[in-house]
DNA sequence: AGGACCGTCAAAAGCAGTAT
DNA sequence: ATACTGCTTTTGACGGTCCT
């Protein structure tokens, strides 16, 4: 890895910084991506990709693409993947805002869960075939996040408002964390079995399964920013009840315990 | 499309404990 | 003190179904 890079929306930082990047619900801008994340890789090594919250589209340009450069778009998933990252491998993920899908893509949130799909599938061969020509001629992966973002702002141009099904998921994601569901769809004024509804087709998990997964970010990002801070009060900071449902929920969803996975994420790199 | 009802069961809460 | 495990009880999230 030499340097991973993120955009958050017009501001270059460096890796670092990751997990200061919004994680979902975030304002929609005219564009429907959130941050951006460039990845590029010098030499053959084993990576972790952490589930997120957002619907991301991944450019990938090197040994492990399809014809050397592929787009394909990755649901919301709950697990820890790894993977090999090949030696010059680069890859270009935009992370879009909640309840984006639909406009970008074409599907709603639901439909892309847990998966990963071409983007020849979802846009079909033409439109696919006219990004990645593009794409061909990008300078550098900065440059290439720019382009991708300017032909997402087209599509959700042409694709016009947002579903008013989107906009509600969106109003509540954000209460969801803080609130429980029957209280939430309360003050949306709709009942909680439409709320339900309504979440897991334009964020693609359950309320709950979403509250989680930004509840583990919380305290991912806050014990990679603070290396000394207690484990007890990252969880009470993040939303856990204690340490011992921080560390159950760690073991769920990366398979290990908090302090293994900060020591996994010192020797392999994020994958988005 | 969206509301109401309901049974099921997973997650959260709460607590006690061990290893270092 | 910190990091973690394991257990029981309680709560509420979930999804199926039916209805408007």
């Amino acid at each position: 890895m030499r340097g991973g890079r993120v955009r958050t929306n017009d501001l270059l930082v460096q890796a670092p910084a990751l997990y200061h990047a919004p994680i979902s619900p975030t304002v929609p801008t005219a564009s429907a991506v959130a941050t951006f994340f460039v990845a590029e890789c010098d030499h053959d090594m084993p990576g972790l990709s952490i589930p997120r919250p957002e619907i991301q589209l991944v450019v990938r340009f090197g040994p492990s693409a399809r014809g050397g450069l592929d787009v394909h778009a990755m649901g919301v998933r709950q697990k820890v993947h790894r993977k090999l990252i090949r030696s010059g491998q680069r890859a270009v993920t935009a992370r879009l805002h909640l309840g984006a899908s639909e406009a970008v893509l074409g599907v709603r949130a639901s439909a892309l869960a847990g998966r990963i799909v071409a983007l020849e599938d979802l846009w079909g061969d033409a439109a696919t075939r006219r990004l990645l020509d593009r794409l061909a001629g990008a300078r550098d992966s900065i440059d290439a996040a720019a382009l991708l973002e300017s032909v997402i702002t087209e599509r959700v141009a042409i694709a016009g408002g947002r579903h008013p099904g989107a906009q509600l998921a969106l109003d509540a994601a954000d209460r969801v964390l803080r609130r429980k569901v029957n209280a939430v769809a309360v003050e949306l004024g709709v009942s909680e079995r439409h709320l339900r509804r309504v979440l897991r087709e334009h964020v693609g998990v359950s309320p709950k399964a979403f509250a989680r997964l930004v509840r583990f970010h919380r305290a991912l990002g806050a014990a990679r920013a603070e290396r000394h801070a207690s484990w007890a009060g990252i969880a009470a900071a993040s939303g856990y009840y204690d340490q011992a449902h921080l560390i159950a929920d760690f073991r769920a969803i990366a398979g290990m315990t908090p302090q293994a996975l900060l020591g996994q994420l010192r020797v392999s790199p994020l994958l988005g």
